[in-house]
DNA sequence: ACCTTATCTTGACATTGACAAGATGGCGAA
DNA sequence: TTCGCCATCTTGTCAATGTCAAGATAAGGT
């Protein structure tokens, strides 16, 4: 028996436990602002319990990665069909899943080279892809238009996320996120 | 008479030293990929001297974020009278300076409420909203227009950086940015 | 010449990520 | 049912880190 656990030897469900218990830890202070000895104290086991189910922190970070953009990827392919939605949903995304965001679009942290990583990345990267192409001037300008769309709406999560617009205290993200799309790609067609 | 140091007690310009040190470790690893004792190696010195100009980490990073407002400020400033070039030079200073722009847009990482910090960073966001003015469709769209142009010009440059852009491999940022730049407002208006 | 004080060193401590070796018990095979 | 395999978890350990405290050094004014 343990000197911890309250449910025996076996966890039965470490895995989950532990990447909650880093999603919570990123919400409050960043991804890396925690330890892997802290999350195994919160889910209640031995400190190398972890190393077990994700290798190392790098492990641990590529999971978060990988469900993040499968995640990302559901959200945005349910916006498909409305192009406009498509830039509110990366919007609505970023902030409703704070922690997931912060660590997918820093790649340093986890291994891009996961199979899950990649397989959530590609299909998100599809629907942007396809959208932009739908909102652009002339075919020519295909490329061009999906890094704008695609800049002004990771830009705007960032600078949200990061704190540095002022309305990122009270106002509401999505609403002003789409205002700035139609001004911007209202007028670009 | 130390068992490091090459040059006596006094290192003479440490203060300087460790932050230069500080922005090469950020280029080969990212804002957290280092430790303050690897800089007090690099530098020739103890590992707690570091400290005393600094504090601890996070006054350091506050230090190069200070330097990094300050010197991006300058850059959009001398940009300020051609409306089109503000963007352009928002981008060229974030990949001239890259370690100095990981710092800055990260503000877990250092003290937002540093004089230095605060001073530059007005300083740049006067730029940007007087710019961003110059190019609202409307008067009353002028809050609208500060935030897309800076969102765009702002995410361009984290997804450049973080390599997510295909583009990011060969291609040219800065002519990319100015015809994107080009192609959102000079619709726009 | 002296001494104040900024600068730097030495030493120490708790914490961390990672590794190795051992303990536990779930679960299928016989 | 009984046994044994092996995924799961624990305990113990190590070097490295950030930070603090106390002492050493020398630069520069008086």
């Amino acid at each position: 028996m343990s000197g911890i656990s309250q449910q025996g030897y076996h966890h039965g469900n470490l895995r989950r436990a532990v990447i909650d218990a880093a999603l919570q830890a990123i919400s409050e202070s960043g991804p890396a602002g925690w330890s892997l000895r802290e999350l195994a104290r919160r889910a209640g086991v031995s400190h190398a319990a972890p190393a077990h189910h994700f290798g190392d922190k790098q492990g641990l970070l590529t999971a978060v990665a990988a469900e993040g953009f499968a995640m990302f990827a559901d959200a945005l392919e349910r916006a498909a069909d409305d192009v406009w939605e498509i830039g509110v949903a990366y919007v609505r995304f970023a902030i409703d899943h704070r922690p997931y965001f912060e660590v997918m679009f820093r790649p340093e942290l986890y291994r891009g080279d996961d199979p899950g990583v990649r397989s959530g990345h590609e299909r998100a990267a599809g629907v942007l892809i396809a959208g932009a192409a739908a909102l652009a001037p002339r075919p020519a300008d295909d490329r061009l238009t999906t890094v704008a769309a695609w800049s002004l709406v990771h830009g705007f999560t960032s600078l949200w996320l990061s704190g540095a617009l002022p309305e990122s205290a009270d106002g509401d993200p999505e609403a002003l996120a789409r205002s700035m799309i139609r001004l911007v790609f209202g007028a670009i067609r």
